[in-house]
DNA sequence: CGTTGTGTTGAGCCGAATCAACCCCGGTGG
DNA sequence: CCACCGGGGTTGATTCGGCTCAACACAACG
């Protein structure tokens, strides 16, 4: 939706560049295996916000790639509290089998308008071996899945609400500059902030003021569902994430010290 | 430790009964199948509390059963703080490769003293065809795995300490009923209120409260290692979880109620 | 031109953290 | 034998981060 109007118009003419780049981020990709790629983009599908892509409890599971808009898995409470897992932007999967098969323990929900592409082929291709680069960028996809997913788990249960602001900024500035849809420091944000406080575990009222404290020490920029992080060093301090070349760590603020190794 | 005082002695003479417990719970299981787990007894190791069996960013993984104590799949932040993602109980296994190969996004410490045994022969066995229902078994404890962290996910993230502590200890309760090591209310709990507090992302203060409370309101009683729970059905409803026979759900403390689909 | 969804802001409250004792127990060494 | 010590559990007092409630601004939209 309102990513549609900045970003999209900039990408190819048919927008599946996201997955190339993706791939190409990961693993390397013969000439090949990028033309089974762009050949997924032949029969793709659109869906609203608000609408399953996968639904909670149900087993069959379409393997398949975003391209455009972004998604989010996630969990619903009978009381109507909702956790949102991780998010799942343009040039990720969802869906591959091998995990979560039958009841899948999670939904999968647009959060803006979608669309997807069907993953089939490229993953018949992947098991066959008939394309060794794709397999191995699939199985770097998973990996990093599961990595921002205990990223995400540290944010919920250890950081304050200000940390996990930044770092969660941090995280989807990486991710998308990965796709081309976003530089170092400017990226696409269609979310509300009732989605930012699903997702971090905070109220909508609160994330609000983080931000709003975020911008006034001119550390992030929000305009139009575009984010522009203007001191990346100072979010990744906050965030107390390493960032690539690691300048010496400065002491944090101590909470509690576990004694090492007792053996 | 103290779960080998009271509960080790009742299992068999060479402890690996839970190991067998649990995969047959998850799947069938024949007579050849059953003798070659059995067999993984031979070279088994011990590890001493606080021991890493798994370090963060090592790529090298061991695939390792447990068959006695406990461990825990957890990150440590550079200031100390601590999130444990999983906890892993007799009967469960890791560091099977497919997923998180080389730098692992964890580690894996012992929280007790803790005995495994070598997986790799029963892995091989299961890719290679001879083991189906090895196989099966495999895939389906991948899968509660994955439930669990999910679980885990929305207790960090939406519920009250008090929502908590009950759900992680229904947890706890059901994971050992299917590994012979507690009943339907009883189970040995050998952990310190400081991992509890690291588990759940609360302080170590506030996770005793939590507990007294439950213990004035009857629900459960702890003592010397052992947990009871007095009343699952109304730890059940507190936790905010299915229980196998669901009885009609009353409405609970509704906080903020999402539009359905809008599509 | 109302309506609806989203963002913003203030007031007040509450859950959980922090700080600081203190107890109990098992181990250890004089 | 007992004094000492350290780890874990318990408790009270206090602080604070984040939630709730409530109102309002603003833009998109029918």
């Amino acid at each position: 939706m309102r990513m549609t109007g900045r970003f999209a118009p900039r990408l190819a003419t048919w927008p599946i560049e996201p997955i190339v780049k993706r791939l190409r981020s990961l693993s390397v990709v013969s000439e090949a295996e990028e033309a089974l790629v762009r050949s997924l983009a032949e029969h793709r599908e659109r869906h609203a916000p608000g609408e399953d892509l996968i639904t909670e409890g149900q087993s069959q599971r379409k393997p398949r790639y975003v391209v455009a808009g972004w998604a989010a898995r996630q969990r619903v409470l009978p009381d109507g509290r909702r956790q949102i897992f991780s998010l799942i932007l343009p040039g990720d999967n969802f869906g591959i089998a091998g995990r979560g098969a039958p009841p899948a323990p999670w939904s999968i929900v647009a959060m803006t308008a979608v669309e997807t592409v069907d993953a089939a082929p490229l993953l018949e291709a992947a098991v066959e071996g008939r394309a060794p680069g794709l397999a191995r960028a699939l199985t770097a996809a998973a990996m990093e899945d599961e990595r921002l997913l205990f990223d995400h788990m540290v944010r919920l249960g250890q950081q304050t609400a200000y940390e996990r602001v930044a770092h969660f900024l941090l995280e989807l500035q990486r991710r998308l500059q990965c796709t081309g849809l976003g530089d170092s420091q400017r990226f696409p944000l269609p979310l509300t902030q009732e989605i930012l406080a699903d997702a971090l575990g905070l109220s909508i009222v609160h994330v609000n003021r983080t931000l709003q404290q975020l911008r006034r020490e001119r550390l992030i920029e929000l305009r139009s569902g575009v984010a522009i992080l203007l001191e990346p060093q100072a979010l990744a301090d906050i965030a107390g994430c390493e960032v690539e070349a690691a300048r010496p760590r400065s002491a944090a603020p101590t909470r509690r010290q576990l004694e090492a190794s007792p053996a």
